[in-house]
Formats: structure tokens, sequence, C-alpha cells
DNA sequence: CCGCTACGGGG
DNA sequence: GGGTACGTAGCGG
């Protein structure tokens, strides 16, 4: 049998445990493969004794041990691997063993590795892949909801077209009451599917089913999901708010929320400070988890709200319903359109999931742990749980989670980073944009960067340059190896996508996430909470990125170039004066570096390592830009970020660094932002901005401007008694009760800032009671629309004066010059 | 300016 | 099953 596996978890029969791995046949049916394993730790005492082994057998728990030869921390180390009768037992006999004088504290490994985690390992099986499943038909043994069970006798890698995986997503609205929240409306949204539950009568469309209360809505969604048999159910922000509301409801309804394929509740394991809700059997996909942990860093928007995301990925928006308007929606009963907001959130949620799930898959596959995790991991995670992979299949053993203690230390430590070149402030023409792909990993492959190569005693290696490290040229190291080999493969696939000459979708997912996790690589040796921090090899990854990019601006300048601006990886270049054609010259620069970096010609220190013929470093020619404006560090607020605009031939901006979607500033902010750079790099036009400027503030002096453009929203998360911080919108908020109107927790209180007394927050008033005569036309210029105008203009040497008209010397004469 | 606290997504 | 996200903004001192 070929099963598609998408998950893997672990119940205990008879006091032993049994892995479950879940999946789906080649026509879709759902598969469930039992199998056995052993849980284990290790322990690396400092002597390995008979005397000790049998002394750690006698503990409780252990039921066995074995002396394995492992790489522990660059030494070949007998370690003693204890086996123990359950997975639970291990947390205890590692307190155990942490008590023996010969072990201590820092001797156990390999102990916090969930059991169904430690089979994906040991057994090289990996979800998001197929495999050819043999085993005994035992689905007469268990009353799930599985059309196959079995006890695997062989599990062998195999190959197979897209999985047909059924996916089914939910959303749900809940109303507040009395200190109480009720699940008012529920829907689902899946192939051919969709269906609204919700128990107020009105002349609703064909899929809204109108139940009696709440207990039976709830009662209804359970059997819906049964009968629909998702593979795949699908939540945006389910983690933390469907699920955690709707177990409570259930609890409080008596519903058993019986939605796993065992026929189980739904659990909420504990990861960190958040709970994730796991269904067994079928992959509970939190996109909202997805995309605040991964796919934010491929997005161009600034807020992870649904209705954002969906706008920048599918193009499709939410029905537009403010939270105001939904409450009073239900109060009313004008409930029909209340019903197509929420299968749209569900249509959209399913569409996404559709979207995203095949590259989560592929995650899985290369990390080798189940969607269901790696849809949770962030970027740091990813890379941890493929190097442990990698760690087991070479013989290494994976270094502990770092204590709180050891963290602190670690924060305590910090090294040079990037280089930045400031840029050179103001507008330029004809711009070329070059930066390396993957610098650090490829500087970790090339280098051989790894905490058991670093300073090694037998070789004299050439120092990395502005430190006093090196890396050994005889020996390759573990964590360079990895890296080379996630470059190495991703490299491949792209061969294979060349070759192909076609679209080839499957490739290109695989070329995305292996850069994906290929560009963490650094990231997990540099984080302060990772298992394979290293200081000093993320110092020296960090030195060889500033002496190769500080190469790259040398080299430009002596080609002729003048360079703009460069951090860390890229150098943004247009001509020194004797360039006609940037983008030409630009291209014929980056195959002369191309040819001075390792992985082409072999760079004089790492001679032994074989690196013939893979590009493991390259500049790469990013793009061309017509105009780009560059805002220098030190003016205005936040320095270190990067912050420019670039426009292309074609008309497209690229902004950078620029915040013209953050949340508390009013839209008349944004768009003034906009707006000016627009004036700027399109029309050339700096008395444009300028008057543009002038003539908006004006407006806002005049108060002729719709308070719609002025309003600051900002949401309760608690209640207001609780604020010992008190911001304008718990200000707002405390109007709002106090003139008799409902306000609750999780309301978005939408205000502006009036005249008066006291402080901005105190001035801050609720939009209803508000009128445009009444704002606080300072606060909008100096602390909205100026600043936002000014981010911009400031680089063209344009006063805030200026801008407010108030005709300083500086203006009047620069008036007087032109005139 | 510094230190403390709150925030994100969801309804 | 250990650890306490993480980077930023606003406020008060």
């Amino acid at each position: 049998m070929r099963v598609f596996l998408v998950d893997a978890d672990y119940i205990v029969e008879d006091g032993k445990p049994l892995v479950r791995l879940f999946g789906v046949d080649a026509n879709g049916a759902s598969v469930c493969v039992l199998d056995t394993y052993e849980p284990y730790l290790y322990a690396a005492p400092t002597h390995v004794t008979k005397e000790l082994q049998d002394r750690i057998s006698k503990q409780d728990g252990v039921t066995r041990v074995d002396v394995v030869k492992k790489n522990l921390n660059g030494q070949e180390t007998d370690v003693i691997r204890v086996y123990a009768a359950t997975p639970s037992d291990i947390p205890n006999v590692r307190d155990a063993l942490k008590r023996f004088r010969e072990i201590g504290h820092e001797g156990c490994y390999e102990y916090t590795i969930n059991f169904y985690k430690r089979y994906l390992i040991d057994r090289g099986v990996a979800p998001g892949a197929w495999y050819d499943v043999d085993g005994n038909d035992v689905k007469k043994n268990y009353e799930w909801d599985f059309k196959v069970i079995v006890k695997a006798k062989s599990i062998r890698p195999a190959s197979g077209e897209k999985p047909k995986l059924r996916t089914l997503a939910f959303d749900i609205e809940s109303y507040e009451e009395g200190g109480k929240t009720r699940i008012i409306m529920l829907s689902l949204y899946g192939e051919r599917y969709k269906r609204v539950y919700t128990y107020k009568k009105a002349k609703y469309a064909s899929y809204v089913d109108t139940v009696k209360d709440e207990k039976e809505l709830l009662q209804a969604f359970v059997n819906a999901v049964r009968a629909y048999d998702p593979d795949v159910l699908v939540t945006y922000n389910g983690d933390e708010f469907d699920f955690a509301l709707l177990g409570e409801r259930c609890d409080e309804l008596g519903i058993r929320l019986t939605l796993g394929r065992d026929g189980k509740e739904v659990t909420h394991v504990r990861r960190m400070r958040v709970s994730s809700a796991r269904l067994a059997g079928r992959v509970h996909m939190d996109l909202y988890q997805l995309v605040n942990n991964i796919l934010k860093f491929h997005l161009d928007t600034e807020t992870l709200t649904l209705d954002a995301v969906a706008s920048e990925v599918l193009g499709d928006r939410k029905i537009e319903v403010t939270y105001e308007q939904m409450l009073e929606a239900w109060r009313s009963g004008q409930t029909a359109r209340l019903a197509e907001y929420n299968l749209k959130d569900s249509e959209l949620t399913y569409r996404l999931a559709l979207h995203f799930m095949p590259l989560v898959n592929v995650l899985a596959r290369i990390v080798g742990q189940p969607p269901f995790d790696v849809s949770r991991m962030s970027y740091s995670q990813l890379v941890e749980w493929y190097l442990t992979r990698q760690a087991h299949a070479m013989g290494y053993i994976t270094p502990n989670q770092p204590k709180f203690e050891e963290i602190e230390h670690r924060r305590g430590r910090t090294y040079a980073g990037g280089y930045v070149k400031e840029p050179i402030g103001g507008i330029h023409e004809g711009i070329a944009v070059m930066d390396f792909r993957s610098l650090y990993p490829s500087i970790i492959a090339s280098h051989n960067i790894s905490p058991e190569t670093l300073d090694c005693a037998d070789c004299e290696g050439v120092r990395v340059p502005g430190t006093k490290h090196h890396f050994c040229k005889k020996r390759k190291g573990f964590y360079s190896t990895v890296v080379r080999g996630l470059i190495e493969e991703r490299l491949r696939i792209k061969g294979q996508i060349r070759k192909a000459g076609h679209e080839q979708e499957d490739l290109k997912l695989e070329e995305q996430a292996l850069k994906m996790v290929t560009n963490a690589s650094y990231g997990a040796l540099a984080y302060v909470g990772a298992k394979w921090y290293s200081y000093e090899c993320a110092e020296s990854a960090a030195a060889y990125g500033r002496y190769y990019i500080e190469l790259t601006i040398t080299e430009a300048e002596k080609s002729g170039f003048t360079v703009i601006y460069a951090d860390t990886d890229s150098c943004f270049v247009k001509s020194g004066g004797k360039i006609k054609n940037v983008e030409k010259a630009a291209a014929e620069f980056k195959d002369n570096m191309n040819k001075k970096l390792p992985g082409i010609s072999e760079p004089a220190d790492v001679r032994n390592i074989s690196n013939r013929g893979s590009k493991i470093m390259e500049l790469e020619l990013q793009g061309t830009y017509t105009r780009g404006i560059f805002i220098p560090k030190g003016s205005g607020h936040g320095t270190a970020k990067k912050r420019y605009a670039l426009i292309d031939s074609k008309g497209n901006l690229t902004i950078r660094g620029l915040e013209t979607v953050r949340r508390d500033w009013c839209a008349l902010a944004k768009n003034v932002q906009r707006e000016v750079l627009m004036y700027i790099l399109k029309k050339k036009d700096k008395e444009g901005a300028i008057g543009y400027m002038k003539s908006v503030v004006e407006k806002v002096q005049k108060k002729n401007i719709p308070i719609r453009d002025l309003v600051i929203h900002e949401q309760l998360t608690k209640r207001l008694e609780e604020y010992r911080q008190i911001g304008p919108h718990v200000v707002a908020a405390r109007k709002i009760k106090e003139r008799g109107r409902p306000y609750g927790p999780g309301m978005v209180v939408a205000y502006v800032i009036a005249e008066g007394n006291g402080s901005i927050s105190q001035r801050a008033e609720p939009l209803e009671d508000a009128s445009v005569e009444r704002i606080d036309s300072d606060y909008y210029i100096n602390n909205q629309i100026v600043p936002a105008g000014m981010r911009v203009l400031q680089v063209l040497d344009v006063t805030e004066d200026e801008l407010k008209g108030l005709g300083s010397q500086q203006t009047i004469r620069k008036f007087v010059k032109k005139g």
C-alpha cells in the first residue's frame, strides 16, 4: 500500500508506546499505520563503567541500557543509551540521572525530543512524502474513523503524485454579553461544500442552517466535520481563538469536541507560551501561525490579518463588516449579511490553505517533521529539526536547549554584525542592486564554520578576517557540512528546473523550501536560544560577511561605480560618471566578482575541502531602477533600518523601512507619505511635494478633512479596570462607558485626538462623540502628517517649518532666490 | 533619555 | 516536554 504521510503521534497500549502515522492512500482514503519503537535518552558520564550501567538499569522506568559511540561536541565518545518503557518515563529518568555524580545536570541529551519525532528521525520516515507500507490489517481492533488501519511490517520510501488531501476550513463568530462569550455563528468551507450554522432566524441563503441554540450549533459542527471527514482542518488563529473558545463553550454546554479520527477530543498541546489545538488523524493547520512564523518575511503586508494576507496572496478580501456592525447585526437580527461575512472568512482560509499546503508539505519532508509541527515552527526551529535529523544520521548528539541562565549569559555577548555603508542621502538615478545569494550560509559552507572545527589544535588555519579564530582545514565540520548539503541540494534542484525548461511546480516549491531552511541556518547559529548556538561561529560568519561586502564595494568603486548604499549582503550602485549602461556594466561586474569568490575559484584557506564545480558563493544582480530616494542614518527616528524607496522603469514602487502602514497612524498620514514618494520619484517634483504637504497642513488647520481620515484604531485587549497603562484608546473606551454605550474587551476603539487641556491620551475622544471642528489640528499636523512627510522630505533638505507654511528665514531665503 | 509595559492574530 | 518569542511603540519618570 502506498501512503502519503501527513502526521504522527503516539498512544500507549498495554504499557507500550505505539506510534501512529497518519496519511492518505493514492485514492485519498484515510490510513493509520501503527508501529512500535522504544523511547530513550542519552547519558554521557565522565566514565562508562559496567557498575554505572547496572545502577542506571535499576532506576524506575528504565527498561535497559546499551553503550554507543557518538560524536559529542566534536569528540567520539562512549555514551549510554537509556531506554524507558513509555515516553512519559523519559523526564523522570532524566531527573534521576542528573543526580548521578558521573552524569550531572548537563550530562543527559535528547530527552526533550518528543517520542513521535524521535521515531521519525530514527526510522528515517518523513511526513509530506510517499511510502510503501506493508502491514497487517488491524482495523477491527480499533473503533477509529480510518478507512485503513495497519500494523507496520515495513515502511519504505516511495514516490507518487500530488496527494488527495481533503481540506476543510472553518470560522466562528462570537458575541460577548454579561462577561460571557458565546459562539453565535460558525461557517465551514470545503471543496463544493459551504455551510453556516447559527440560531437566529432570518432570510438566509440556502447554505445557512438555523439550529435551536448554541449547544446544537456545537453539535452540528462536530457532526459536519466528521461527515466531511477532512484530512486537513484549517483555521486562521484557531490555536488561540477558535479552538480556545470552542473548548470553553463545549465544556460549559456539555458537548464533546470529538473531532479526532480516533473519536477523541481536541487536545491542547502546550508550546512555549501558547497552546495549539491538535486532532488525532487530521492536521489542524492554523494559518496564522504559519504566516506569523514564516510567511510574514515573504509578504509585503505589515499587518497579518486574514484580510491583509488574503488580499495580498489571493487578491480577494473579507466582506467589509466592522466589529461594531457585527455586534449590531446580531442584536438587531440582521444576520443574513453576517452569515455571508462568516462564510467568506472560511472561504478565504480554505483558499489560503490550498495555496500554502504544498509548501508546508515540502518543508515537512525536508525538515522531517509533521506539517502540524512544521507549520508552527519559527525559522530557527525549522533548521534545528533539520539539523537534529542530520545529526542523528551522521552520529552526532544534538546539543541541549540552553537553560534560562545560559540564554541570559549569551544575550550579554554581542559581536559586530553586517557591514552597513551609510546611504548617500537624496535622490539617485540609474541604480543597480546586487546581492549575495544566501551570503551567510555560503560563508558557513565555504569556510567550514562549525562549532567543532573552530580553532582546532591540529592545524594552523587561515585567520578569519578581523578575528582571532580559524577553522580546521583537514576535517569537515558538522554544521558546515549540513549547510553545504542544503546549498548543493538547492543548486541541484535549480539545475533540474533549468534543464526541464518549462515550469516545474514541484521543483520550484522544493527550491523555495530549501532556500527557506538554508537562509535560516545562520540564525540557528547566532540565535541565543538555539541548540547549535556558537558565539565564535556566528561572529566569524559575520566577519567574513563584512569582508566580502567590503570587497564588493571596493571592487565596484574600482570599476567606476558610485556605491550609494550597502547593507550586509546587498550593494546599491550607480554610474560614477563614465558608465553609460548601468545594467550591462553591473552584469559584467558581478561576473568578474564571482570569479574571485569561493566555490568558483577555490578559496585559499579551504584547499583541502572539495568544492570544485559548485558555485557556493555567488553575487547576483537583483534588479535595476530608474530612480530612488535614500534616507540616511540619524535623520528622524529609528536609525538601524534600511529606509529607501525605488521606482523601476515600469513605474513599480518598492518601499523599504518607511512604515506607511503602521496601525497607530491615521489614514491621512499614510496617504501623505505615499503621495509624497510619488511626487518625488515618479514626477521628480520636490516643489510639488512641498506644495502638496502645505495644502494638506492647511486643510487640517482649517479642519477641512473627512473625520474618517483622522481616526486612529486601537484594540481593547482586556477589561478596562485591568489596564495599568492608560493609553488613548483606554481613555476613549472609558468615555464610551461613562456615556452609557456598550464596550468591552476585544472592541476596536476608534478615536480622534481633540483640542483642550491635558496629555494627548486624555484628549482621546471616541469617534461617535467627535466632531471635526473639535479635533486637535496641531496634534495631527505635528504628530501625524508632518512626521510622515518629513521622513521622505528631510532628505531633500526640506524643513518642518516649510511644510507648516510658517515662513522660517530659510524658507523665505529660498523663495527669494527662486523668485 | 531610560525603563517598564503592552501588543500582535481572532470576535 | 524545556523554556520563558521578539521587536517595537507608548508612557511616565
